[in-house]
DNA sequence: TATGAATGAGGCTTCATTCAT
DNA sequence: GATGAATGAAGCCTCATTCAT
């Protein structure tokens, strides 16, 4: 993904390619942050992942904090991405326990991607130095989620396959209750959970759900 | 509060001096762990917030890490403690639902302590570096939370005042409607959330989770 | 005062613009020299002030050294040609102390000045990174003006309107007279001398200096 | 002067002198500073110079800012002491124009030492970054000078051995007419000015001086 | 045992300077 | 000729850690 332009857009010289420097700086930072943690990355090693020089890397983006908000806000977009994608295949039409737990089960994935592992330990970490990361992130990401989710139960309320409930609560213990149990089961993320664990915690949360929130005279 | 013993207790003997110095470095350093992150906090600091030399800091700990490790350890033994103490409630007579709103309640105080989410924090923060503190914690604090309250929904299920189900599974979605809407709620630990609303959040816990796992013949 | 020109007289041609541009980068040179020093000035802010890219400036003055032995020449002789038109004054006809008055204070406006005192500062604090400035400045500025006073004072001798003397010991004490009280009434440069001051100043010298050298028949 | 201390308070062991460190790194400082000007003066070469670690510098000083100005302060309040040992050898009794010429002489001694121009080199160039310099220094040494002689020039007056002046005015003249001709003949501090040529400018100073000062009848 | 002083290593940042357009 | 982007070198400062008392 991040590679595609970097291959395509490379006009002339193989040598020194100048095209996507910022990019992979970007990305180079957000895997050395991920990695090391803000305080203990270093702006050289950054650069060196990224295959440029330091001043490149203060060129374009002034310090490292600044570097650090955009790579966050950066994988935040990603997230928030992927995870859209996965609520908006939530339909009101067709059976309604097998496509939870599918969508329980993409949203779990994506929730246990490294990246989005590496993204929270980040959030959770750095909360302190980079208050307006909650903002950046949550603008971006796991809110609109939930919000989204809460709009399309809402439609499925409304076509009489749950029953009448408050939606953002509904999507609130949906999510609940897929990515609460993660935090143990992957350990915060150093363990990779198989998609067997997935499905099966996915399947957990539809069934209580569900038994929460079907149509009465189902 | 920490001062207080250091003053009162002081009368036996010197021992008790070395104790209360051991315990000092201890709490100042959680302070500012907590409040700057393991890489950013500096060992002067912790000192000078522990009204001690920094070599007394090495003399007691050997090294940042061990410091680091040792205070980490002393905090997940007091959540788990407090944690205990509220599972400890959870009797199989009585009312159901009010008690398990009031456990739900308590032990939601305990999550959204702050010392709590600086514990987390950290935990998040420093996993790259320090692995084993996942075993640290979780030998002491969450999973055996977990447990705990597995084993008295089991005694519930066996008193039939829930039906039959894994227990486990039962207190991990449990903990997981409890919990997993915090982390929005309190927006990582940095709004303090206040009881209203906790109280809000663990009976649309514990209204879930009853129509879930109450017994069928209700 | 610079910009006037670049708007205006570019009618012409491109080659004016060309000599434009180099007289801009000197200019703001100076003004960014004397502002924060050899060492502190930064190529960037000069390019930026002179309203051109860095490498202009490389192209037209090779390198920071350069630039400023240039910067230094330009104000050196400009600082000449000031002091130069003062001396110019000096006649060996009309009354000579209030003659004497004038030129003191005018030499004395022209120490003071703002730009005379940046190019001495700049000298004193560069002598050792660049020994050859003092010859630069020397061979243009100071030491030519006190050997024009000489001439003049010469010539008012030779007139009958001073003693015979050293002519350039007389100019030597008379410029001594009138700038060696400055340094510390201006605090080198830092405090706005006003113009009654430099009368004062100005009327000092000459008292003391008529008393030593006035035809002893007076 | 500054190895005294050095040398007999080293009570143990020779290795690792524990003695002079905040002496050696001012007198190092000031010799860096003076020999690089204070933008470009590494605190590593001072470090060196002064035979310690670079972080000793910053334990003792803070930072390079407070480092030079104390570095500024210690060499002001050396040049004050030795300027005012010179003054106090102005008495009313004996002949007057040996004890002035005498007096001009030592004057321009110290205003010639190395150490002084590198401190009035280290004032222009700085005044800019550092305006406290000014007081710094003026509060230390040149002003209290002239004033000093200013007094001793008041008691000469009043033995009737000068006529009746301003002694702040006659003293300013008289540093002028000796400080005045040695920017040019010092080259700025780069050239040594032998004594002889000192002593021919005291006398050519002390000749001015007398002629405007001498008393009327004399 | 507790401390003041010292250190070696390393990090962020800036700058003068040069390519390639 | 003028520029935007890139770089190697270097500087200030901080920190975890250890002597010597």
């Amino acid at each position: 993904m991040s590679g595609a332009g970097t291959t395509a857009a490379s006009g002339r010289s193989a040598s020194r390619g100048r095209i996507d420097k910022r990019q992979a700086i970007l990305d180079a930072a957000m895997r050395v942050f991920a990695r090391e943690g803000y305080a203990q990355a270093g702006v050289d090693a950054i650069a060196a992942e990224a295959g440029v020089a330091k001043p490149t890397v203060y060129n374009h983006f002034g310090d490292k904090e600044n570097l650090f908000r955009q790579a966050i806000a950066a994988d935040a977009d990603r997230a928030l991405a992927r995870n859209m994608e996965v609520v908006d295949q939530l339909r009101s039409e067709g059976d309604l326990r097998p496509m939870l737990e599918e969508v329980g089960f993409r949203l779990l994935q994506c929730h246990c991607d490294d990246r989005s592992w590496a993204l929270r330990r980040l959030l959770y970490a750095e909360l302190g130095r980079f208050p307006d990361l909650i903002d950046i992130v949550r603008g971006r990401a796991s809110d609109r989620v939930t919000e989204a989710l809460a709009d399309r139960l809402a439609r499925l309320a409304l076509a009489g396959r749950l029953r009448a409930c408050d939606p953002a609560e509904a999507a609130e213990q949906f999510a609940a209750l897929l990515t609460g149990p993660m935090e143990a089961r992957a350990r915060l993320g150093t363990r990779q959970v198989p998609d067997d664990e997935l499905r099966t915690v996915a399947a957990a949360a539809v069934r209580t759900f569900l038994q929460a929130f079907a149509p009465e005279a189902d």
